[in-house]
DNA sequence: CGTAGCCTTGAGATGCATCAAGCATTGTGG
DNA sequence: CCACAATGCTTGATGCATCTCAAGGCTACG
């Protein structure tokens, strides 16, 4: 697995990939993926990190629930939402991944994977397989901290996730959510203030623990309000600082 | 920190206590804890993870928000809490941790703490200086291994909160709680069937996302109806294939 | 043994879900 | 390239689950 090959070993039939060198070293993302935090000097360490690269079409799976767990995968571009099924069939989506993050690790602790991934645009990932990034891991402490920072990052996030669906009003969630989304874009250097949303009303409720209607209605109000501009899924934020104080309403309330 | 002394250096006024040595080879929670699917024969590499140990009195804290991160924190006894607040003072429990479990991991990626870790028991934990714990980790595989299993685990754990908080009404929200709690104590080798809440009506609602009166109101609802016994903390489950097709209902509809 | 925190239950309010209908957008095959 | 089907979105009307407010009883801890 760690020597690249021209074939894909997933995917044999349909994609043929050229080996792959200095993967991470020479990629626009490195700051904010797996090599970030890592000095520009050691990143050759990284080299056999990224077995390959996949396409990924829009509608299509990374992987499913159950499929066996063998590799983590890094947004190389794209967008792409993780899904977990109830046993009687209700949905929730746990996340949405834009370029620089990391697909797969609920998938560690029993070798299988726990969720759906799905890219909702064609999309690009690299793979990396697992046990080599535990045996580089070992070498390298710096891919061993920067590995558990981003594990312990997504935990926070899902903590956080737990709040919004735990305490908040469906203003809230979605002022909340709008805003988080625009404060990824501007990391990844696009515009804050004006996006196009890669999903549907439904499933941002589905994240948000919301039906389809209630999401509708919340834009509507918000662009009845001035605090946006909603157009179907082309999105304008228009008063950003009202939109954050709708997330601490509480605040209001007790002082 | 990886050398045991007879002071605390976390308490040094209040406890004092004597050098660990092989602190996880004779610790009967071995199976169910960070040693777990470590041969036995190996254990003895285990012998500097754990400094020190610490008692928590009920109500006292092991952590709290924006403390500095160092170490993580094994339950060896008693029953705790995590809690997440929002900047205008709301709160959710994230999660709650009995022996055997981890707190801290949600700290590495900003070096602070993320959550308050709160006592609902006098309780006692065992301290992971973390960087001795990498250190080990890099020169012994299976417990890197673990570790990433642990902090897998803990997000799977979170995905299925989160699709409790998005899709489940109360009821089923209560009957996934009580018999999660009845399976972590089997697990632990108490009764899955009878057992004391450690925490209050209001603390399961903070996790639930659910209003104290709505948690009780429920619980009468299942007394009623013969699934479960409830004399304030004292529970039976009476009938747990009920409680499990609860969780279920959406089956029920679909078929 | 007293008191503060915890729990239960009721009545009424409300925020979101549900059901329904029509419109808009997108993608596809003729 | 257009037409039309499928999917997605908006908006309205209604119902219901849960919250809120309130009061009284219970428990347990100091």
């Amino acid at each position: 697995m760690n020597n690249p090959s021209t074939q894909c070993n997933e995917c044999p039939q349909i994609h043929v990939h050229k080996p792959l060198t200095d993967a991470c070293a020479t990629c626009s993302l490195r700051t904010l993926c797996v090599p970030g935090g890592i000095p520009a000097t050691d990143l050759a360490k990284l080299d056999n990190l990224v077995s390959m690269r996949k396409r990924i079409k829009r509608g299509e799976y990374v992987f499913r629930v159950g499929d066996d767990f063998n590799s983590l995968y890094a947004v190389r571009a794209g967008f792409f939402k993780t899904r977990i099924t109830s046993t009687d069939g209700r949905d929730q989506i746990t996340g949405f991944q834009v370029p620089g993050e990391l697909l797969g690790f609920e998938g560690v602790a029993t070798e299988q994977h726990g969720v759906d991934a799905i890219a909702l645009e064609d999309s690009e990932v690299c793979i990396l397989p697992y046990t080599d990034l535990e045996r580089i891991a070992r070498e390298f402490p710096p891919l061993q901290h920067q590995l558990h920072r981003i594990m312990s990052r997504e935990i926070m996030r899902e903590h956080n996730v737990m709040l919004l669906l735990g305490t908040m009003k469906a203003e809230e969630r979605v002022a909340a959510f709008l805003l988080n989304l625009s404060e990824r874009y501007r990391h990844l250097g696009y515009s804050s203030v004006e996006f196009v949303l890669r999903m549907t009303r439904q499933e941002i409720g589905s994240y948000l623990g919301l039906k389809l209607e209630t999401v509708s209605r919340t834009f509507s109000k918000f662009h009845e309000q001035g605090l946006i501009e909603a157009q179907g899924k082309q999105i304008k934020l228009i008063d950003m600082g009202q939109l954050r104080q709708l997330i601490n309403a509480n605040k209001q309330v007790l002082s």
